[in-house]
DNA sequence: TTGACATGCAACTATATGGTTGCATAATAG
DNA sequence: CTATTATGCAACCATATAGTTGCATGTCAA
C-alpha cells in the first residue's frame, strides 16, 4: 500500500499515469515526449509505478510498452478508502460534541 | 494532490489516522502511546496530515485535539481515481489487441 | 509564584529521493 | 557486419525526509 501512495505522490508520474489512461502500450520514448526531464528519470519514474503495480509493461522486441493497470487503485479504495468515507458522519459527530463541550466557559471538566 | 498521497504513504501516518478513525479528540500525547519514536516525529507525522487536510484541530486549553478528517478522500477517489477504475475494461481490450499482435511471428508492423 | 504538563521551535544527522551524465547491452535496418 | 535505435545500469549531486535532542512557551493546579 505504501507503494502504490508514494507512486502516486508525484504530479510527474500521475501525468504518466494519464498518458497511458488516455493510450496504453506506449513505450519509454513515447512517454518521454512533452516532459521535460531526461530519459532516465522517466524510466526511472515508470520503475516506481511498476513496482506499485500501477503499470504493467510487455516487451516487444526491442521495445518496452506500458499498460495502466488500475486495480491497485480498486484495491486501496475498497479496502481503505472506504472505511473513511464511513467516518463522515462519526466525525461530524466528535466535532459537533467537541465544540459543545469547548462552548462551556471554562469550568470544570463538565461533572454531571 | 499530492500533499495528500504524500501523507498516505507512510504506515506510520496510516496508523495515526486508523487510531483516530477509532476515537476522535486525541491529544498529541494520547497519540504518541504505543508508537515507538519521540513525541516530537509524532508531532511532525500530524503536521503532514493536518497540511494535507486529512486531521482537523481543535485547541483546547494547552491540549490540541485532533480529528480525522475523511473528505480529501472522498474529493480524490471522486475526481481522480473514479477515472481509473473507469479504465479497467479499456486496459484489458489494449493489453488483449497487444498480446494478439504479438502472437504474430515477428514479421513486419502489420500492414494490412 | 512555583511546579508540572502539553506543545512548539530549532539544530542536527542519516538516509531516501529526483534529477543528472556516461557507458553498456540488445534488437532492428541496411 | 555496421549503424541506429531502445533500453538498462551505475555513479554522482542537491535536496527532502524521518528521526533525534535540547530548550522555549503557554496553561493548569496548588
Amino acid at each position: 500500500m505504501t507503494d502504490v501512495f508514494h507512486a502516486l505522490a508525484d504530479e510527474s508520474r500521475r501525468q504518466l499515469l494519464d498518458r497511458l489512461f488516455e493510450k496504453g502500450g506506449q513505450s519509454l520514448n513515447d512517454l518521454c515526449q512533452g516532459f521535460p526531464m531526461s530519459r532516465q528519470a522517466v524510466a526511472k519514474h515508470l520503475g516506481i509505478l511498476e513496482k506499485a503495480n500501477l503499470v504493467s509493461v510487455h516487451w516487444q522486441g526491442r521495445t518496452k510498452l506500458h499498460y495502466l493497470n488500475p486495480l491497485p487503485l480498486g484495491d486501496i479504495v475498497h479496502r481503505w478508502v472506504g472505511k473513511f468515507e464511513d467516518a463522515r458522519i462519526a466525525a461530524l459527530t466528535d466535532f459537533k460534541d467537541q465544540i459543545e463541550e469547548d462552548q462551556k466557559p471554562k469550568q470544570e471538566k463538565r461533572r454531571a
